[in-house]
Order: C-alpha cells, then sequence, then structure tokens
DNA sequence: GTGTATCAACCGACCGTTCGGTAGGTAGCC
DNA sequence: GGCTACCTACCGAACGGTCGGTTGATACAC
C-alpha cells in the first residue's frame, strides 16, 4: 500500500486490462466501469485518462500492433533468402493473429466501424497498408532473385491474410465450442497454409 | 389500399428489414425500436412477432443460409467433373459471401456470439459443418477419380473459405474508403484464388 | 343476418436499468 | 499553490421489454 505505481504506465496498464475485456465481451458488452473497476479505479478516474470510450478503443487498437509490425520489418531486413523470410513471416502472422490481442481484434475493429469509421481507416493506415508493403517487399526480392514469379500483391494479401484472420474470427465465434482445438488445429493449419502459398508464388501468375 | 398484404409474411418482411439495418449498423447498433419504425410498426407489434432482439437476430441468421446452402447442395449432385464443381461452388461462395446479406453477417454473429453463444453454435450447426461435408463430398470424388490428391478436411475449408470471410469483413470494414473496389477487386481475387486452390489440390498433399 | 366469441396484429404509454459522461471535491507531491 | 491522480455522487439519454387496450377479420351459433 505504500508506494504505488511508478505511475508512469498507468494508462498502458489501463489499455492491456481494456483489450482484454473488450476481446471478452466485445465493445458494446464492456461498459468503461466494468473496465475502471478491473483496473481498480473509478469510471470517472478513468476518464481522466482517456477522454470517450472509443478513444479507449482506439489506444487498445494502436496499442498492439506497434511491436506486431516491428516483427514483420525485422524479418523483412534480415538477410536469408525471401522463402525463408516469408515462412518466418507467416509464422509471426499466424502467432500475432491467433495467439496475441492485437489480430483478435478485427471483429471488434468491424463491430466498431459502423460508428466510428475512423478507427478503421487508422488502422488500415498504420498496421494493414504497412504490413502489406513489407510482405511485398519480401516478394519483390524473391522475383528479383528469379525464386518467385510475379504475383498481384493484392491477390497476394488475399490469399495470406485471407485463411489467417478467419481462423481467428473462427475461433472467437465458435469459441464455446469444446473441440475448438480440433475444430481448428492451428499448427497444422499454418502449415499447411504456407506450403501452399510458397508452392503457388514459385508457379507463379499474372 | 384496400387489399393489404398476404398477412402471410410479415414475418418474413421484418427480418429482410432487420438484416439490412443489422448489416448498416451492427447488432448493438441498432435498436430494434429502429427497425420497427423501418417496418412501420412500434416496437411493441414488433415484439408480436419475435420473443426477443437476440431472437429476431437469430432468425436473421437462419433466414438466408437455407437458400446459399441449397446452391451448393444443388451443385454438389450436379453431374460435371468435379473440378468444375469446384469452381462452381468458389463461385456461389464468393457470390454469397460478398454480395448477399448472409455471408456478411459472419462479423455480426461473432459480435454477438460474447452474448448469446447459441446463435453462433446453431449457425455452425446448421450452415458451417453441412456446407463443409458437401465441399468434402466434392473433393472425395475428385480424390476417386484421381483428379485430385487427397487433402485434409481441415486445410480445405481453412484455404477455401478463409480468403472469402475476409474480403467480406474488410469490405465492411473498410467501407468508408472511396477507392474500396479497387482495393478489394473481387473478381480479379475470386478467380486467382480459385486457380490458386485447384492447382495445390491437384499437386495434393497429407 | 345478427350477436358474439376468438384471435392475430397492432398501438401508445410506460418501467427499470444500464451506460456514457460530468461536476465538484480531496489527498499527496513538486 | 498548482498539478496529477483519484474519488463520490449524480445526470440525461437510450434501450429492451411490458402492459393494457383497440381494431378488424374469421367462425359459428341461432
Amino acid at each position: 500500500m505504500s508506494q504505488e505505481k511508478p505511475t508512469v504506465d498507468r494508462r498502458s496498464e489501463i489499455i492491456e486490462i481494456a483489450t482484454g475485456l473488450f476481446l471478452q465481451t466485445g465493445f458494446a458488452g464492456t461498459p468503461i466501469s466494468a473496465v475502471a473497476s478491473a483496473c481498480g479505479i473509478t469510471k470517472a478516474s478513468l476518464y481522466h485518462h482517456f477522454t470517450g470510450k472509443d478513444q479507449l478503443f482506439a489506444a487498445c487498437v494502436t496499442h498492439g500492433y506497434g511491436t506486431a509490425l516491428e516483427e514483420v520489418q525485422k524479418i523483412a531486413r534480415s538477410d536469408t533468402d525471401p522463402e525463408t523470410k516469408l515462412r518466418h513471416v507467416i509464422d509471426v502472422l499466424y502467432d500475432v493473429t491467433v495467439t496475441s490481442s492485437v489480430g483478435k481484434m478485427s471483429p471488434l475493429i468491424a463491430e466498431v466501424s459502423h460508428a466510428f469509421p475512423g478507427v478503421a481507416q487508422s488502422f488500415h493506415q498504420d498496421y494493414i497498408s504497412p504490413q502489406e508493403k513489407l510482405i511485398q517487399s519480401i516478394v519483390d526480392e524473391g522475383v528479383e532473385q528469379g525464386v518467385f514469379k510475379t504475383q498481384d500483391p493484392r491477390l497476394l494479401m488475399h490469399i495470406l491474410m485471407g485463411p489467417i484472420v478467419t481462423l481467428s474470427l473462427s475461433r472467437q465465434m465458435f469459441g464455446a465450442l469444446e473441440d475448438l482445438d480440433s475444430h481448428f488445429p492451428i499448427e497444422d493449419l499454418k502449415t499447411g497454409h504456407a506450403e501452399m502459398l510458397i508452392q503457388s508464388l514459385k508457379r507463379g501468375g499474372t
């Protein structure tokens, strides 16, 4: 009771707790009073740190994908062959999307986007778009080296991100099912997906 | 003005209008009073047809996928080669998921599933699961004929449905963006996806 | 063909609750 | 004294859902 938190990261603490609650019960299903009490403070105190519920949510969205993006950046900059890079990226994306809290937020952003289009827009600008460019740069590198055939970037993202995002969505939707992991065996799906994608990139298109 | 509706499908009319509103503004973002007034009746009258908001929503979910499932069934039963069947199925799935209202509901179901797990459960039981079996039967047919290699059914659904569902989700999330169609060119993505999937099935795995 | 019972469909008004957000005050710290 | 972080107490609005009553069509008895 004597020395309280270093007071530095109370804000971060709130964001992390709020993220967890939003993921559990949705945006509309999570009153900020619940967030506040989970943080051990009152609603009014929470409003001392954030000007509104939407701003709090936006902060939750922003919070995580910084590190997620860094991870991909690191891989893009590393000096292995493009194929290994791509496999690493897929690994990270599955981890981020299915395991961490950031990735699981897509359906939440979709939910909120009706009322606050800005959240979705900044999500696209600050996360999706940069990530798309990073991945594309890896593939381009492979094309230059003659390992990959040219591919429509949008098709690539469609095939690459599609299954991952849907997997996260499904696991959230059907989280109540008791045989969730047998329905959606992450590891198997990941390796199968990666294999197929790489093969397809080697055969290539346009 | 003389003879009103055949009174038969007032319920269906409500379901269709409600579906549109739910898609526009989400579950929590759509008060049932809004549904009622869009139907030209009052809230109390709406409660004459449905016992609660969740039941109304469940009816909206159920309403559409009956016909969507039939469509796939028709294809599965038709007498063409498995590859053509599969291409037809992909065609229909893109249409249903991206164009019609049914497919666009996945994020909504995810939103509601927190509060009403039953909705997601019946969605899985009555739509996802049967559809999975139908598609698997087409692939099995191809395997018997030696056209396709064996494949983990879950991986197949992962690769097949993933991009489609995510496409629908993205188009909903980023619906505010003005260059939506250039970001997500449905036809191109569809043909590219189909091509890749078929090729992968021919090379096959396990 | 007139009274009457029934029933689905509908309405206006209202209730209880929840929730986002605010006002105003307090305790400790530089 | 001014600033940060927090509190108790409260407000106004929105929403899901209910209540009691009305209307109009169908059915049937006499």
